[in-house]
DNA sequence: GAGCGATGATGAATGATGTTTATTAGTGGC
DNA sequence: GCCACTAATAAACATCATTCATCATCGCTC
């Protein structure tokens, strides 16, 4: 019939090729539009594929969006481990962890938002390797606040998954307002911030905004004044006793 | 013909009755189901009528969605405000903001889940009333932080958005873990550590776990030893003088 | 209370998209 | 060079959100 005159040409790239193109494209594709408005035709063009070889790899939309966040947080998880192995100190671990979060997010923001969006609220989420990998992520900031609270450098009446909650919750807020284009963004500047408040927190006396260190600071001094008067006092009773 | 046989029954209750019967039917459809999952259909039949209706009083099934949830979160806002006004102190007042989240919360966690994946991720949610409503919610607290920071009741080097964040970034991921029926929900103890831990802060001295309060306790020790020697000395002195 | 226009309810038709499948191109063994 | 098998193709299909031509109902007029 006059179907078969048209010739049709065929893709034969090697299957990883072709796996890989596609899920290069859907990530571009779900980052610009974000899930729904990514249509599957657009997502075959830009691969160079059509629809129906996609469902070759994949399952169908969702499966192909799930695979793509995966292999952004693998890297991630990755790459953050290596480094972490050498920092030194509970502020700094804290610090690091909340940092280099904050900078991936800044890298590529659209792929944070379809973790927190289309992810995370879905009912299989939690049999999930993404779910797993998340936890291995957020479980070093645990594991940091059980090492600190051992050693007594943290409070030992604080819920290590409490404070994961508040850090990873604060990233969260901060990245939604980032997304929503509100003011900038500055990873060192937040990360110092949730850092510090987690770390030294809130609380002061009634009196005057004082810190843990102003705290400190006077209490430092009190013992010292307590130490030079207690000395010649005794010297004085030496002398006078003599 | 044929068709004209079967007459045409209409539903003709008063609009406010037949806009409620739809939200209410919405309501119950988009949190049993979620967004994407309700069917317009579902809503339709719910609510006794056609689903031609439903788009004489929403411009959409997305407008019906924000309705729903504004709805949800009015009544949320004006009932929290009122008990609000009674309460003194700083951590009683942020308890109680916190803990009536969780309540509300607990009562409608598919709500919540709604507000949080389909309302505020989109474009055009920083424009709407629901983002403000929502600010108006929230700014409550950083009120409280604000003020607590001019009395000296709390550090001035604090920042009181980055309080709200890490508070309701807390509330959230607890959520989310609620709503993935990981272990319970309890909004007394919730409240208490999410309050106690932003009042308290973390931090103590390399030696041990000292809180706030025994840093205060030790510096009151050493004032009070201080009185007692300079005192007696100055007493001596005067004596001497004399 | 019959006729008539306006209003708005109806549900079948439409269109947009994810998914399936019959068809056909390519590949390798014999 | 034929055949069987694999895999790519693109058209067909199914599933909804949304629209719209049709018609029931109500209020008004005479």
């Amino acid at each position: 019939m006059a179907r078969s005159a048209v010739k049709r040409q065929v893709n034969r790239l090697p299957p990883e090729r072709r796996i890989s193109d596609i899920m290069k494209a859907a990530r571009d594709v779900f980052t610009e539009k974000g899930y729904s408005e990514a249509l599957i035709t657009d997502i075959a063009v830009r691969a160079g594929v059509v629809e129906g070889s996609i469902y070759r790899f994949f399952a169908n939309k969702r499966e192909l969006l799930v695979k793509v966040v995966e292999l952004w947080f693998e890297e991630l998880l990755i790459q953050d481990a290596e480094q972490f192995a050498g920092i030194r100190g509970v502020w700094n671990q804290i610090r690091f962890i909340v940092h280099t979060h904050l900078l991936s997010i800044r890298r590529d923001p659209a792929l944070s938002r379809l973790m927190f969006q289309e992810i995370r609220p879905t009912p299989d989420y939690r049999g999930s390797r993404l779910f797993k990998l998340n936890q291995a992520y957020t479980h070093r900031l645990i594991d940091v606040v059980k090492a600190a609270i051992a050693n007594g450098e943290l409070r030992s009446d604080t819920s290590p998954s409490l404070v994961r909650d508040m850090v990873f919750g604060a990233i969260e807020h901060r990245t939604w307002a980032f997304l929503r284009n509100e003011g900038d963004f500055d990873p060192d500047q937040i990360a110092d911030q949730i850092t510090n408040m987690v770390y030294r927190g809130l609380a002061t006396d009634r009196k005057g905004a004082v810190t843990f260190d102003t705290l400190f600071t006077r209490l430092d001094a009190a013992t010292q004044r307590l130490e030079a008067i207690t000395e010649p006092q005794t010297k004085k009773r030496a002398r006078k006793t003599a």
